[in-house]
RNA sequence: GCCUCGGUGGCGGAAUUGGUAGACGCGCCGGAUUCAAAAUCCGGUUCUGGCAACAGAGUGAGAGUUCGAGUCUCUCCCGAGGCACCA
């Protein structure tokens, strides 16, 4: 029997697409517009599973929408700047822009060969002048608009290298390269001020409702709203004062310490002469800048001598501690330390044998034995040893601190912002240049519009460590803008998120001379579906949001949310192999031995197998798509992306999964290559009289349309894979009843158009080989008859006492007399019953009858 | 450490609003076909006891609400993603 040839049928409807342009798109008013959007990639060598799910979700929708008579926009292109090019160009002594444009054409035929809806001419790579000479002009209108700013701020800095570096080439407060200990180090740099879209990004949540909740309330938590405090503590023997932010005035009573920020501008004073302050500084700063090794560090800290004068009790001084959790990010980089009622004051309070006092006390307790053990206590309550406050609860102490610390000048009221404004510099050559000149004299002088791009130079060596901008002769040395005189231009280059905050609208008009198009992008944006990793869900995702609002500020589109609908997807996991010695194995060097243990393929030895965790290359859990599809098909492994899990579950890649679903793209192949019937001929009407099997049959083709279109439309692609595969099961059952010839041409021909958008090649090969005419790309999506949804009989479940005992077959929306009569007849309810009556019957139509005893 | 999500058979997962737990697929077991194998087809498959009819248990653990809980509430355990310079 004759297997699916999906070599040749794969390469032949792509090609067939390409000739008729089946995917390219242009604005039509006339129809309603839907722009379906998967993140672009970072070329970095070869697509991997990750990639094949993203685009295989998008294509479905893609496809799916245009089936349903939308207006589709489906583009694709490359997030080309970035870490790795530079970091390939100084191990194999690449150019980052060979490295990168290669990866490009490799991935690019890789997508392809994925037989995915792009409208290809759309084609971007961020790494192009004609792309990011745009976002050149951009910055100088943000820099107009007052939206982009400079200040010191500290990074990452490699001493034996003499670089800056990433989070992520931090290892163990180490350089990944070096090994040196890191030190923090203070560089003026670019930002953008996102916060001063804090509120409006936080209230533009609630009207992302096509967004999924987890992804809307992580978002909510990073912009961290708290209502609170500026509070002002005069120092003693100083005239300054100590600026604390607090949300807990009301615990001020309470307080027995303040603390720092290691950064804090009085710490680095204070340090000064100070060799013990001085160290413990350097040790905070070499923890690096991740807010995770900070937070997850031994808290410690230093006792500055300083006496902090409590505003309300006279004679009460608080010791001021420099503390390495303190962030300097975060509110005014000084806090008071409340033990009683914050855990992590308390810990500290502990360490340092500080007092703890307790200010809040639960409503029932004893206030006088009232004591704080371990932890502290976060529970409302009423104040205690809080003079004006006692007896109050937290909201009316907080209001009448407030109060009070207003009246006589020791603070306000506050609302402040966990968003920290966006630093965009990144010393890097593989980026975009920041088009900015430094002169002497001048300072800072935006390059002038006429003069744009700035060009990113190719002649460049990594010979030297760090950013090959900084010895570069030529292309730094320039003569002031603005006086004439000898300057030098900005070497650093935008974070690459700069690049993917504003893509999908350049996808709307690719080839405008402009940045934007505002008519293309006022048809097409927002993106009405994107599609990408759930670990996008705060970073990428919120400065989009606020790069968006600085674009319509600077009037080049006229939208403010670039996204309407979101889906994100899970992860790819593989099981992990390693062998004696406890290295990793590819998941090609381990094969089952004939006793069904693994062992490794180059001869005997034992092979460890762990769990299941997300592909990367570290642990070798990995498998190239492209061999996949060479071995099976792109069908095969689109169909397997989508019917195991849920998309935005992670998903297990199995061998024995992707032999499924190869098994199941044969059994279609054999409906249409040998059926067993002479089928009507294309298009016959209906005959007028069908048997009782298959009319059943013809009933479940509608049912399945109508559940697989709800399951489309909520991303319940597994689910809908699922019904597929039941009609499929159904249809199959007709395949020798000459007198159900009709239904199984019509049942065949709906099942093609469902996996049209799932599995787009043999679909089209299917509806080919059956004798119909055009393009299952192009035909729009099947129909349904909704009177025959719904089966006059019902299946309902009989419980007693809510354990399930027997089901009844009953007419659909019975009353309960009907219900009851033949619940209480079955076997097992009588038992249940011995001869007694039931106390009572809870009949719930269509669905069940509880009979309690 | 903080924010967020998840946990259901041997496995991936189904289960509108609280109403038949295990759809569909994988794997496994048995059978057909075959000289044999692959492929294909048929049947079975949550666990425990039983030849069976059937009985009992069962959705990470423990408690609670309810006629009825995978679904709601509380406490706990485990795993994953993010934490601002990976993209």
């Amino acid at each position: 029997m004759a297997r699916y040839n999906f070599r040749n049928s794969e390469a032949r409807w792509q090609k067939t697409w390409q000739d008729k342009n089946c995917f390219k798109v242009s604005e039509d008013p006339d129809r309603p517009k839907y722009y379906v959007l998967e993140m672009f990639p970072y070329p970095s060598g070869r697509i991997h599973m990750g990639h094949v799910r993203n685009y295989t979700l998008g294509d479905l929708v893609a496809r799916y929408k245009k089936a349903r008579g939308f207006n589709v926009l489906h583009p694709m292109g490359w997030d080309a700047f970035g870490l790795p090019a530079e970091n390939a160009a100084i191990a194999n002594n690449v150019p980052p822009a060979d490295w990168t444009r290669e990866n490009i054409a490799t991935m690019r035929d890789q997508l392809k060969s994925m037989g995915l809806s792009y409208d290809w001419d759309r084609e971007l790579a961020t790494c192009e002048q004609g792309y990011y000479r745009h976002e050149q002009k951009m910055f100088l209108d943000f820099l107009k608009a007052g939206l982009a700013y400079r200040k010191e701020s500290w990074v990452n800095w490699d001493p034996i290298e003499s670089t800056v570096l990433a989070n992520e080439q931090v290892i163990d407060g180490r350089g990944w390269r070096s090994g040196a200990l890191v030190e923090k180090k203070r560089l003026a740099q670019w930002f953008l001020k996102i916060s001063d879209y804090s509120e409006e990004l936080l209230q533009a949540i609630d009207t992302l409702d096509r967004w999924p909740e987890r992804v809307r309330l992580m978002q909510a938590n990073w912009i961290g709203r708290s209502e609170g405090m500026r509070l002002e503590f005069n120092i003693k023997g100083r005239e300054d004062r100590l600026e604390v932010f607090s949300t807990r005035a009301d615990t001020l009573y309470g307080a027995t310490f303040c603390a720092i920020s290691p950064n804090h501008p009085l710490a680095e004073e204070l340090s000064d002469g100070n060799d013990g302050l001085t160290e413990f500084i350097a040790e905070c700063n070499r923890l690096g800048t991740s807010e995770a090794a900070i937070e997850t560090a031994e808290k410690k800290g230093f006792d500055t001598g300083l006496e902090i004068i409590h505003p309300f009790i006279e004679e009460k001084t608080l010791p001021l501690y420099v503390a390495n959790f303190v962030l300097m990010e975060y509110g005014t980089g000084a806090i008071f330390g409340c033990p009683g009622h914050d855990q992590r004051d308390l810990d500290f309070a502990r360490k340092y044998d500080l007092d703890v006092i307790p200010v809040v006390a639960p409503k029932d307790a004893d206030a006088a034995e009232f004591s704080i053990g371990n932890e502290a206590y976060l529970e409302d309550g009423i104040h205690i040893n809080s003079e004006f406050l006692d007896g109050l609860n937290i909201t009316d102490a907080k209001a009448a601190v407030a109060d009070r610390l207003e009246d006589i000048g020791c603070g306000r009221r506050e609302i402040n912002y966990r968003l920290r404004d966006w630093g965009v510099s990144r010393q890097r050559y593989w980026g975009c240049p920041i088009p900015v000149i430094n002169c002497d004299d001048c300072g800072v002088v935006p390059v002038p519009e006429q003069d744009l791009p700035v060009e990113l130079p190719m002649d460049v060596s990594f010979d030297q460590p760090g950013n090959p901008l900084d010895h570069h002769p030529t292309w730094k040395d320039v003569d002031c803008p603005s006086c004439g005189k000898p300057a030098r231009r900005e070497t650093d280059t935008f974070d690459t998120f700069f690049e993917s905050s504003w893509y999908f609208a350049r996808f709307c008009c690719p080839q405008s001379a402009e940045a934007l198009d505002r008519a293309a992008v006022d048809y097409w944006m927002p993106v009405d579906q994107y599609i990408g990793g759930i670990e996008h869900a705060v970073l990428h995702l919120l400065y989009s949001r606020f790069f968006t609002r600085a674009l319509e500020k600077c009037g080049y589109l006229g939208l403010a949310e670039p996204f309407a609908g979101l889906m994100t997807q899970g992860m790819i996991c593989h099981e992990t192999y390693q062998d004696q010695d406890g290295r990793w194995l590819f998941p090609d060097d381990v094969v089952k031995n004939d006793d069904g243990k693994f062992v490794l393929a180059s001869g005997v030895g034992d092979v460890t197998i762990g769990r299941s965790e997300k592909m990367s290359k570290s642990k070798k859990n990995v498998v190239d798509p492209e061999l996949i599809i060479k071995e099976y098909g792109a069908d095969t492994a689109r169909l397997f992306m989508l019917s195991d899990s849920p998309p935005d579950r992670d998903l297990d890649w199995t061998e024995a999964g992707i032999e499924g679903a190869w098994r199941y793209i044969n059994r279609l192949w054999r409906m249409v290559s040998e059926p067993k019937i002479e089928m009507p001929v294309s298009g016959a009407p209906m005959p007028a009289e069908i048997d009782d099997v298959a009319e059943k049959v013809r009933r479940l083709v509608h049912q399945t349309v109508a559940a697989v279109n709800g399951d489309l439309d909520r991303f319940h692609f597994n689910k809908a894979v699922a019904r597929i595969r039941e009609l499929t099961n159904a249809i199959e059952e007709l395949r020798d009843q000459d007198g159900a010839a009709w239904v199984y041409r019509f049942g065949l021909e709906t099942v093609i158009k469902l996996i049209g958008p799932m599995m787009p090649h043999i679909a089209e090969e299917m509806w080919a080989e059956m004798g119909n005419d055009g393009l299952i790309a192009e035909l729009p999506w099947p129909d349904y008859d909704e009177s025959l949804l719904v089966e006059d009989t019902v299946t309902i479940a009989v419980q007693v006492n809510g354990k399930t005992k027997g089901t009844v077959d009953i007419s659909r929306d019975a009353d309960q007399e009907a219900a009851e009569a033949v619940a209480l007849a079955l076997p097992s309810v009588e038992n249940s019953l011995n001869g007694g009556a039931p106390r009572k019957v809870i009949y719930v139509p269509n669905r069940i009858v509880n009979v309690v005893v």
